[in-house]
RNA sequence: GCCAGGGUGGGGUAGUUGGUCAUCCUAGGGGACUGUGGAUCCCCCGACCCGGGUUCGAGUCUCGGCCCUGGCCCCA
């Protein structure tokens, strides 16, 4: 038997109707703060990847060669297509644009528990603006839009000048080795990096300053930045929101077109891949030939979400199936394009077996049985049968639609 | 790429030191039942992941592959 591609899942309609449940949650909150859905092409060119990250990301990648021999890969992150684009089509456009997508990407890379080779991304870009209040936009839109999914997250933001202040100078390999470290919170591995370079001093006030949850103690670790009033903005506006975070100076976040600001969320009930959401301040339109362009943004990691949730009842839904003779039939038809017209679920069947037999197929699932035979296609009545309760009512087919349109679903 | 544990009808399972027609539940289809319920009863459908090896004989032992689950690496 053909089996699907290893990392992908088949989604049966429960699970589809909670995906797109939590999908539309995501989607109202965005527009409700004036984001607007994009879309960008599946595939782009291989570079479009490359250029940024390296070459090393092919192997990670989906790559292949099109008809016109064009090295081209499956998307595997939205940011660089979305600013792509906005190079491509976006810069006359009044600033700042709002945008957000949810889309699929794709990785080669092993599946574990909330690591998929086909997966979902709800993201948002803010481009053209460069403010605090710019960035404290994008982490309440997080979070509020987390809050909305009913998972239970953590919020750690950071800021990459407060370790770059202390790194500077340093060969830049060397920095990104050193980040690596603090950003898995190895203290004991930087120790055992740094020691033997005679740099004890620095490593104490890395641990010190990746440790450290207070903001005037930063600073105190830090000195005095040009970033200081911008920072200490940015989080004023954040205490003064009320939302919950921690202020965490180790955030490292891979690569370095972030510039500034940058945030992560983790799940509270997952496995080593707890973290649903990373984002920050980053430059990024410059590499595709355009303006340099602030900008900062987010991406969901919408399966770990939907994972997080955990097994959840699918939501009821009202559903009313039609029985029928083969005398009822034309009746049949009638009532059930006037019940779908209202809206309700309609599921005539389609066997020609008994009514006893249709019955019982119906009662398995629906709420309420509508009977149709020779009897109601002469009067024009509907027999309503709620199969809740059990009490059974012939009405006149605007009645009957009412009804059902009144109940709640079992 | 690496490590661990797994893979028996659609889903969930039993299967002894290797030895009859591979167990049970559930789901699905049909019937008892052509004007009335999910129950009951009967019937049907349907599986040892793939390939090599050991053996008279492999679901069981062995090797390789594939896939699943979790972890490592990585994580744009």
């Amino acid at each position: 038997m053909l089996q699907k591609p290893r990392g992908t899942r088949d989604f049966l309609p429960d699970e589809m109707e909670q995906r797109r449940d939590i999908e539309g949650r995501m989607r109202e909150i965005g527009r409700r703060w004036g984001y607007r859905e994009i879309c960008t092409p599946e595939f782009e060119e291989l570079e479009l990847f490359t250029v940024r990250s390296g070459e090393g990301i092919i192997q990670e990648m989906y790559v292949f060669e099109d008809k016109g021999g064009r090295m081209m890969a499956l998307r595997p992150e939205l940011t660089a297509p979305v600013l792509r684009m906005y190079v491509n089509e976006g810069r006359t456009l009044p600033k700042p644009l709002r945008w957000y997508y949810f889309a699929d990407c794709f990785r080669y890379e092993r599946p574990q528990k909330g690591r998929y080779r086909q997966f979902w991304q709800f993201g948002v870009e803010l481009i053209g603006v460069d403010s605090a209040l710019a960035e404290a936009e994008v982490i309440l839109l997080a979070e509020e839009i987390l809050s909305a999914t009913g998972i239970s997250f953590s919020i750690h933001i950071g800021h990459l000048a407060l370790m770059r202040s202390i790194l500077s100078g340093m060969p830049e390999q060397e920095q990104k080795k050193i980040r690596m470290f603090l950003d898995k919170k190895d203290f004991a591995g930087l120790r055992d990096y740094l020691s033997p370079k005679g740099m004890d001093d620095l490593c104490t006030s890395l641990t010190r300053l990746a440790s450290c949850r207070d903001l005037q103690e930063v600073f105190e670790i830090t000195g005095d930045l040009p970033e200081r009033e911008r920072i200490e903005e940015l989080f004023s506006i954040l205490d003064h929101s009320g939302i919950p975070y921690t202020l965490d100076p180790g955030i490292a976040r891979g690569l370095d077109y972030y510039t500034g600001m940058v945030f992560e969320i983790f799940a509270e009930n997952l496995g080593t891949e707890n973290q649903v959401l990373g984002g920050g301040t980053y430059r990024l339109a410059h590499l595709f030939g355009g303006e340099d362009t602030p900008s900062c943004g987010f991406a969901i990691g919408f399966d770990r979400v939907m994972v997080s949730r955990g097994e959840q009842a699918p939501p009821r839904r009202l559903v009313a199936g039609i029985a029928h003779t083969p005398e009822g039939r034309e009746w049949a038809l009638a009532v059930s394009r006037e019940f779908r017209s209202a809206g309700i679920r309609t599921e005539l069947d389609l066997s020609g077996r008994s009514l006893g037999q249709q019955l019982s197929h119906i009662a398995k699932s629906a709420d309420y049985a509508l009977i149709l035979g020779q009897r109601e296609s002469t009067s024009r009545v509907v027999t309503i049968k709620d199969l809740r309760s059990g009490v059974q009512k012939e009405l006149a087919l605007p009645d009957a639609v009412r009804e059902v349109i009144r109940s709640e679903p079992r």
